[in-house]
DNA sequence: CTCAATTTTCAGAAATTACTGAAAATAGTG
DNA sequence: CACTATTTTCAGTAATTTCTGAAAATTGAG
């Protein structure tokens, strides 16, 4: 399975930015090709076209079939696994905020909280506490808005994109909205 | 420097975390000392708070400034240089927000962006670029948005916030404002 | 159920990344 | 400028992570 120079540089592309975004290396080519190829593809076909051992495709698809980055087909007569990638690139893009959410965030919301519970028993431990209050209400109020807003279906998400910094004239005029309420 | 045990649980919390947030374990524990820590620390104390060489901490403290999650301070009489984190949690989120969209985001961004110049020579170039066209247009938008909202005042994007979905009544009721005006 | 095709597991090798100590560089003081 | 406190650099080592090949497990067809 040769590939094109165009596919080969997104490819790599990905491989190489794989540690930033915490994947690694392989992971992040087989990601890439299976997204750009026109078809599903198996395992061999991956580890051919990459040349990695099989063995290494077989982890770095479980992996991304764990992120739901990659969906499992079967063709009739074929008896072996065949992979894509979602096309619907919202889609793509929910899954990954709340897998990263669920990884990321939510052990240290959970620490935080069990920490913030300890009966703080000096200066220190009051002082971190307060520090640890901060933390916590800030990444509570940005996770509890970005599930407000991927609970929104992609056309009404899309148009309040297209909106960017508008939305804060919109804030002021329900404000003043209800102040003349009064 | 001994530590209490609530903010060793918080320390070591951030060391294991380090490595999914992508930095790595030492970084992480450094921070989340001087976060906690009632008032600015030098690289010796944290060095010997956390058991790390002084090299270490002095090359951890270098990737944390690099983050801006750090700040250097002087005491007059004292040449040693002391370190502290920003305690405006909003503005912590800002930084970071930032730089990880220059690190993570903007090389694949001008990546796709290249790849989409070239001309595609068969039909397997065409339905990688338009894959790729796809991940371009999500990216785009999510990033300018992001640009949109992160230039509101906290004051705002706090209300904004508070709103969560209902954010999308809203829409609905300019887009029939708009509608009744035709 | 048997057999072959296919996928998964896993122990060890290879590669990468993190950490240390010693030495070099820098910066402040008199 | 000379001296010392402090920080930084960097080569080598330690630790971790990734990758492979061989063997085991699973799956589906006949």
């Amino acid at each position: 399975m040769p590939v094109t120079p165009l596919v080969r540089a997104f490819v790599s592309h990905f491989g190489e930015m794989g540690s930033r975004w915490g994947i690694n290396r392989t992971v992040g080519q087989i990601y890439a090709l299976i997204y750009v190829s026109p078809r599903a593809l198996n395992a061999d076909e991956i580890a051919e076209t990459l040349e990695f051992s099989r063995s290494n495709v077989s982890m770095g698809l479980k992996e991304l079939q764990a992120w739901k980055l990659v969906r499992l087909r079967h063709f009739s007569g074929d008896r072996r696994e065949y992979f894509e990638a979602p096309g619907d690139a919202w889609e793509v893009f929910r899954t990954l905020a709340e897998e990263r959410r669920r990884r990321e965030i939510e052990p240290t919301l959970s620490m935080l909280r069990s920490a913030l519970m300890e009966e703080a028993g000096n200066e220190e431990d009051l002082h971190a506490q307060a520090r640890m209050r901060d933390m916590h209400a800030l990444i509570e109020q940005l996770t509890n808005w970005f599930d407000d807003i991927q609970r929104l279906d992609s056309a009404t998400l899309s148009k309040l994109m297209g909106m960017g910094a508008t939305v804060h004239k919109l804030l002021d005029f329900t404000d003043k909205f209800k102040r003349a309420k009064r």
